[in-house]
Order: structure tokens, then C-alpha cells, then sequence
DNA sequence: GTCTATAACCAGATAGAC
DNA sequence: GTCTATCTGGTTATAGAC
């Protein structure tokens, strides 16, 4: 019991509700996964509701997040790519919420700008550089890039719902790469 | 009234299991979506449980997809591509379905197979057959039916949780078709 | 801050009249 | 086949002892 109940309560939250969703976890459960008695009510000494706890773990996770962000790197498409992957990795609890959840959320605006920054949406200026450079062959950049931001954004969720793909990640990333690149 | 109640009561469950999550929606929510007095148990002349009437909701789209199941056309990149998200689209509740309730679905297999072959799943073996005849640049063929199938589902996946995209269908698929096919 | 106990409510499901 | 009425169990939330 290093951290206090409050965190507890919340670590336990986020973990279930982007496992189970929100309505199928009572607040027994939380109760339970925090070492408290379940039925106790000792829960509300440290939130008013459900909906209250719902909130403040969105809020600690998109806090968490923005934490995360910084500069991306300036490897070549494929390190690019493979960053996005992860920063989606990291965002995973959030991004479970919003699918199963997102009517729900609070802060539904924030959630999809933390999404996007994290990973999802890829630079169309920057790919718009490379093709001015020639880096990259010249295609239409805007396009491009959602065509690339949509490949990570599904590949993410394909391991989550489609029980994966076949393909593993490196080799998935590559494909994309030379895709762009090439 | 003109089909009868049971067919009724599939129709509203399916449209509110797809947007509400089933464990959202009440038996009474059925009865009354159903024309039935909400309450009243009447349900229960038709169906056994909760439980029961998702399984019949799972199966009669599950089996509806398969009639659709046609002969994927001859056409070329683009035109395949605009047919695969089409497909997605009849798709859309058993999607929303898959997203929000998969661990609770029955007849997951069949769900996730109707789903591999109503537009997800596009075959590497005939692009490898395009590959090898010269019609498009060689590359990996397997990865790039993967990043093909993950841009089409997370685009139609996009369309629902991310509020779009800022490029249109067209679009989108011929910088799709443009990437694989130069 | 956690517990026992309980109130108030809602959802799933059943019995039986019509 | 639909209704009224009801049972049962689970969930949110509160009161008050320790």
C-alpha cells in the first residue's frame, strides 16, 4: 500500500474501464481492486460518483500524455512510422475508453487532440517538405498522409479487436515506408 | 406493424446495441423500441434473455453478410478499394458491435471471418498476381495487402470515433491505389 | 479513513389474467 | 400475444459507529 487510496481508485479504474468498459464495472469493483472492502462505500470518501471518477482518470491520463509528447525525431519514414506505433502503445487505455466509451467521456475534445498529437495524425506539412526535396516521390501529400495516419491508427487496433494481423510490426512499418518512399 | 414483433425487436436491437454498447440498453428498451409497453415482459414471449436476443442479432447480420458475399470484381486498384469500403459500410453495426462488445459477442469466429471477407481482408495472393504480371511495382506482397487492409478499416473506423478525416472517400482511395500502384 | 448497515432504485425475469 | 403485478438481485449512494 505505498500509494494512497485515491490512486489506487484510480489506477484500478483505468485499467477497467478500458478492459470492460464503463458501465460494466461497479463501483464495488473499484472498491475491490483498490484493497477496499467491496460494498463498503468507503469509495465516496474519495469521489462523489462514478461519473466523477470516470472524469478524473481521463484527466490523469491526458495529463499523463501531454507529459509524453515531445519533439518527433528526425529519422528517416520508417523511424518515423515506428515512433507513431509506439506513442499509440502508450495511449492504449485512453484510446480503448474512446472506442468502447467515447460518448460517454468527458473531455472528448482534449482525449482527440492528445490522440492526435500522440501518434494518429502525421505532419501532412512535413511529408509536403520531403516531397519538395525529393526525398520522397511527389503524390498528393494531404492524402498521403491520412492514407499513413489511418495504416497506423488501424494496424493499432487491429491487435486489439482482430486478434493481430500476420504481419509483424516491423515488417508492417517497412512496407509503409517503402510505400511512401519509393 | 407489419413485420412481425419478434423481427421488430431484432430491428431496434441491433440499431442500439451498435450505438449504445448492449450493456447500455434495458430489456425495456427493446420493448418499447419494439412497440411493446416497456415493462411489461412481453419480450420474454419471444425471447429467453438478454443474452438470446443479442445471439439472434449477431446471427442475422452475421448470416445477411453472407448473402451479400459477392465475387470481388475485376476492376482496377481504386475501383477494389471503393468496393472494400462499401462493404465496410453494411457493415458498419456488426463494426460497431465487434468494437464495443467483442469479448461478450457469440460466434465471434464468424463474426471476424464475415468481416475478413466482406472488405477487410483483401487478398495478397492476387496482389502478388498483379506484382508478378507487372501491373503494379514489386514490393512485399503480404505486408501490403496488411497496410491496405488496416488504411480501409481504420478509415471507416475514423469516420466514427475521430470525427473524419479532412480528405474525402475518393480521395482518400486514389492516394491509396496511387501508393501501391506506381 | 474504513467499516457495518441500509435506503432507494433499477434491471432481468416470471406468473397469471385477459 | 400483450398486459398488470411482482419477485429477485445487483448498483448507487448515504448514515453513523469505530
Amino acid at each position: 500500500m505505498a500509494r494512497d487510496t485515491r490512486e489506487r481508485i484510480l489506477d484500478t479504474a483505468l485499467t477497467q474501464f478500458a478492459t470492460r468498459g464503463v458501465e460494466a464495472v461497479a463501483v464495488t469493483d473499484l472498491e475491490d481492486g483498490a484493497g477496499l472492502k467491496a460494498g463498503s462505500g468507503s469509495f465516496y470518501r474519495h469521489f462523489r460518483s462514478k461519473e466523477d471518477v470516470l472524469a478524473a482518470v481521463v484527466d490523469r491520463e491526458v495529463e499523463r500524455a501531454e507529459q509524453r509528447r515531445q519533439a518527433r525525431p528526425a529519422g528517416d519514414l520508417a523511424e518515423e512510422y515506428a515512433q507513431a506505433l509506439a506513442a499509440l502503445d502508450a495511449l492504449r487505455p485512453l484510446v480503448a475508453m474512446l472506442v468502447r466509451d467515447g460518448a460517454r467521456l468527458p473531455h472528448l475534445d482534449r482525449v482527440r487532440a492528445v490522440l492526435a498529437e500522440g501518434g494518429v495524425q502525421l505532419d501532412a506539412g512535413r511529408l509536403q517538405e520531403r516531397m519538395d526535396a525529393g526525398e520522397v516521390p511527389a503524390r498528393d501529400a494531404v492524402a498521403v498522409a491520412a492514407v499513413v495516419q489511418m495504416a497506423l491508427v488501424g494496424h493499432h487496433l487491429a491487435e486489439r479487436f482482430f486478434g493481430g494481423l500476420g504481419v509483424d510490426r516491423d515488417r508492417f512499418v517497412a512496407a509503409l515506408a517503402d510505400l511512401v518512399g519509393r
